[in-house]
RNA sequence: GGGCGUUUAGCUCAGUUGGUUAGAGCAUCUGCCUUACAAGCAGAGGGUCUGCGGUUCGAGUCCGUAAACGCCCACCA
């Protein structure tokens, strides 16, 4: 029997682990179609959050739900190495120890990674668990293991051989403190405070000087040319013309280049091509030397004369000083702009000259656009407009760095021996050629994801049945890392989209709409929440609070209340079990009119329920679920069937609605559905791979259903009446018709109430369609009950005073909305009404 | 500069292909310890669906427009 409160913890204490050893989440079970899921592999820097939770609880609710409906579900686990995020971990926490990680051997420094890997996957396994996901554990993969790696090493040799892949020297967005290249993507651009610094560049021969505004003046050690816009009447005359570059006293040449905006600054602009993405391409056009002056730690490099060795920021600060001591400066002007910082590491990135590995973008992006127009192989995105977001991608992309200058991750598989290069997937035999010691971007490992850990390049089983795979679910922010780099990679690989579906959902907030992070301190740990409110609270909180791809901001009280609908769910149970302990065998003949009600009622939610999961609208499974398990099955039909609890037919109806009820709630709320499953009379198998509720088109009686509807709408006016009048006990009532009211008077308990002659008493007409009676009220007042009235009235009396007094305040009339005067001389009003009804009687 | 989203009860959010009286949770008010559940039951109050215009027999829903807030992309000497 069912203890009286729920309690989760105990509900939930050891099932996961059941679940598992009994194979319940494996795979190639069953002869059903294929459905799945590849989970977004977390990183294994760390804990997951709460948008982990939701995340891979939406994924849950999937795939249980095909799983119990007989498809072969198949959720593949798995975790990313996450190149940048784990080195600076595993990095920081060396230094912490005293050890300088760039002065270890590299095996020797690999294998405290793949320590801390170990560490934190298992972590990663707890809280999997805690949460209850069903995963397939003999599918895992790690993005670095053997096969995964095969799957990387086998891709970047075809996109090699096929001219998608190339070295060469490029600009790129380099981390000063990770000291890696990074994609565009990893660039997050911030507004933050910093100046316009007006420098004099003094013309050559002469006494004139260009007015040149940089934000980064300590960068003006690489400038090889000055640009003005050839349009512009202001400095058309000094093109071809020089200046002398301050303090280093180089004469550099004035061009002609569109790059220069007359309305930007001051209309003429240094030129650094080694610093700056805008003035690398000047540079080519104009033919320019390349000047490097910062190191790949930030620091300044011998080119900037006495600055040398100092950190990129603290040069600007004294070369500023110094500018202005020689008299070059003019002015400063302060200004918020927008600079781009590392995501990782969250430096400030400093474009850099160096030599990177890239993917040529346009020609996979294009079959994306061209595969995006065929709807029967199209990537699906629920909602649908995320689609643009893609399509907008794979228009304007440009070519991918994925060389990366870590340890951590799958190296290059590209070797040099001279001016030779080698690609391959394995190393020459030849003696002499040196592997690239650079890794690859971790984003091109999780974009094979879909398949690599289906077994690809090989083509497995699991491969051909499962891929493409069903649904990839995913918050909106990670489209551009990921679910782009997946599709093209899919497409062109495979010739298949990844996905048949996009599920995207958003970001997760806190209460006042913030995104939670570390430096707000805002965070909550899930695991937490599952502690306080269990795991089956928090999955149907997360799933069924918000619609795809909006936001959610968390709100514990939100996880209360759903906490207190599982103990609803959990009490209703406990009644059901209580009565139907001793049922030999269901029977759902000789139905009772309630019993008919509820299953017509039942019929129309599985109905809709099963609508909406085939759409993955978890918010209107729940509107529906939730009214019919709150109002219908336990505020209506439980209270009804108290009244024919010696019946087969109800007990077996209980027993019936109650199976459905547990069975649709269970990809939601997976351990309290289990727990009470287990104990029904007559159920031997388990609920993870029962079979979902079918609609039983005769199990819908229409008729019944609206007679009960009606019956129920007249108690509600019935009682309604009731309260009004503030009749408890004396009243009297008299059935001015012979319908059925049985269940009525049995429900509003008018035993002993009942009337069969009109009388003289206060009498109210009640009706609701055939359903007509009036009501006597023959109640007489007490002491009580007059004190009660007194005490009432008094407070209206106060309330009457003060409404008064505002109202006779000519400034609130005048000043204050119309609406709201009215509003109170309505209240006003009403009280008055009120007042006098009460002093009447 | 280009694009997208949001705006519905005091708060947080649902609202399907346009269709009776726009819903829920929490909060508020009234009355109940009725043996499944007081973390509950029976009721009540609370909304010009951001403003304006249009299409329609009918608009929270479709179209146009304005505003506020938020996000993405690009640019930012």
């Amino acid at each position: 029997m069912l203890e009286k409160k729920y309690n989760h913890l105990e509900v939930e204490q050891g099932k996961y682990e059941s679940w598992k050893s009994n194979g319940l989440f494996d795979s190639g079970k069953n002869n059903g179609k294929p459905f799945c899921i590849v989970i977004p592999p977390p990183n294994v820097t760390g804990k997951l959050h709460l948008g982990h939770a939701w995340d891979t609880t939406i994924q849950d609710i999937m795939i249980r739900y095909k799983r119990i409906q007989g498809f072969d579900a198949l959720w593949v686990p798995g975790m990313d190495h996450a190149g940048i995020a784990t080195q600076a971990k595993v990095d920081k926490k060396l230094r912490e120890e005293g050890i300088d990680p760039r002065s270890m051997d590299r095996a020797d420094w690999l294998k405290v990674a793949w320590d801390w890997k170990k560490e934190y996957a298992e972590n990663i396994h707890k809280q999997w668990a805690k949460l209850g996901l069903s995963l397939d554990y003999n599918k895992e993969r790690f993005t670095l293991d053997e096969g995964l790696s095969k799957a990387v090493r086998t891709v970047f040799v075809r996109l090699y051989e096929e001219g998608l892949i190339y070295r060469g020297e490029r600009m790129i967005n380099w981390d000063p403190l990770a000291k890696t290249a990074l994609s565009n993507e990893e660039v997050i651009y911030k507004d933050v405070e910093g100046a316009f610094y007006h420098i004099k560049y003094p013309l050559v021969g002469s006494d004139e000087y260009l007015d040149i505004a940089t934000t980064r003046p300590e960068t003006m050690f690489g400038d090889t040319a000055v640009a003005v816009n050839p349009s512009d009447e202001r400095y058309q005359k000094y093109i071809g013309k020089k200046v002398i570059l301050p303090l280093v006293n180089r004469e550099i040449p004035i061009v002609g280049d569109e790059h220069a905006d007359p309305d930007k600054g001051t209309g003429c602009v240094k030129i650094t091509p080694c610093h700056d993405m805008n003035d690398y391409e000047v540079g080519l056009r104009h033919n320019l030397e390349k000047i490097v002056v910062i190191n790949p730690d930030g620091t300044m490099n011998e080119n900037a004369l006495g600055y040398q060795g100092l950190d990129r920021f603290d040069a600007r600060e004294k070369l500023v000083q110094e500018l202005e001591e020689k008299g070059y400066l003019l002015k400063i002007e302060k200004i918020i702009h927008s600079v781009g910082h590392s995501e990782r590491t969250d430096v400030m990135v400093e474009p850099y000259l160096s030599k990177q590995w890239f993917v040529k973008m346009h020609p996979l992006a294009d079959k994306v656009l061209e595969n995006q127009k065929n709807k029967n192989t199209k990537v699906k995105f629920l909602p649908a407009r995320y689609e643009k977001i893609m399509n907008h991608w794979m228009e304007i992309t440009y070519d991918w760095c994925i060389s990366r200058q870590l340890w951590w991750g799958h190296q290059i598989p590209a070797w040099y021996k001279d001016d030779q290069v080698y690609v391959g997937m394995k190393a020459p035999e030849e003696e002499g050629w040196v592997q690239d010691g650079d890794v690859l971007d971790t984003w091109f490992s999780s974009a094979l994801w879909p398949f690599s850990t289906l077994g690809w390049p090989d083509i497995t089983e699991d491969f051909k049945k499962f891929y493409p795979t069903s649904v990839l679910v995913t918050g909106y922010d990670i489209i551009p890392f990921w679910v782009n780099r997946m599709t093209f990679q899919g497409l062109h690989f495979t010739g298949q989209r990844p996905f048949e579906y996009c599920y995207i959902h958003g970001l997760i907030r806190d209460k006042e709409g913030r995104k939670m992070s570390k430096s707000l301190g805002n965070g909550v740990d899930p695991m937490d929440v599952i502690e306080e409110y269990g795991a089956d609270a928090l999955r149907y909180y997360l799933s069924t609070s918000t619609a795809p791809g909006t936001d959610l901001r968390y709100d514990e009280e939100k996880v209360k209340s759903t906490w207190n609908f599982i103990n609803k769910i959990w009490n209703a149970s406990r009644f059901v079990l209580m009565n139907i302990e001793d049922l030999e065998s269901e029977s759902l003949e000789d139905l009772t009119m309630a019993d008919k009600w509820i299953l017509t009622r039942l019929e129309m939610t599985i109905k809709n329920v099963t609508k909406y999961m085939d759409k993955y609208e978890f918010q209107n499974v729940n509107a529906v679920l939730y009214k019919f398990i709150w109002e219908d099955y336990c505020d209506q039909y439980i209270e009804m069937a108290k009244f024919a609890m010696d019946n087969v037919s109800t007990k077996s109806t209980l027993r019936y609605t109650l199976i459905a009820i547990l069975k649709m709630l269970h990809p939601f709320m997976p351990f309290v559905t289990d727990e009470i499953y287990k104990q029904i009379p007559l159920v031997c198998d388990d609920i993870t791979t029962s079979d979902y509720p079918m609609i039983d088109k005769s199990l819908i009686f229409s008729d019944e259903e609206r007679q009960v509807n009606d019956q129920i709408e007249f108690m509600r006016v019935f009682r309604n009446k009731k309260a009004e009048l503030q009749l408890t006990k004396e009243y009297k009532v008299y059935l001015k018709n012979n319908v059925d009211y049985d269940m009525i008077s049995k429900m509003l308990k008018w035993d002993g109430h009942i009337t069969l002659e009109k009388l003289e008493a206060k009498a109210y007409e009640v009706s609701y369609r055939e359903y007509e009676v009036i009501l006597y009220d023959e109640h007489e007042e007490t002491e009580e009950d007059k004190e009660k009235r007194q005490k009432e009235i008094n407070t209206l009396k106060q309330s009457i005073e003060k409404r008064e007094k505002l109202l006779a305040n000519e400034a609130f009339v005048k000043k204050a909305p119309a609406s709201l005067v009215e509003q109170e001389k309505e209240k006003l009003k009403s009280e008055k009404k009120k007042l006098e009804q009460l002093e009447g009687e």
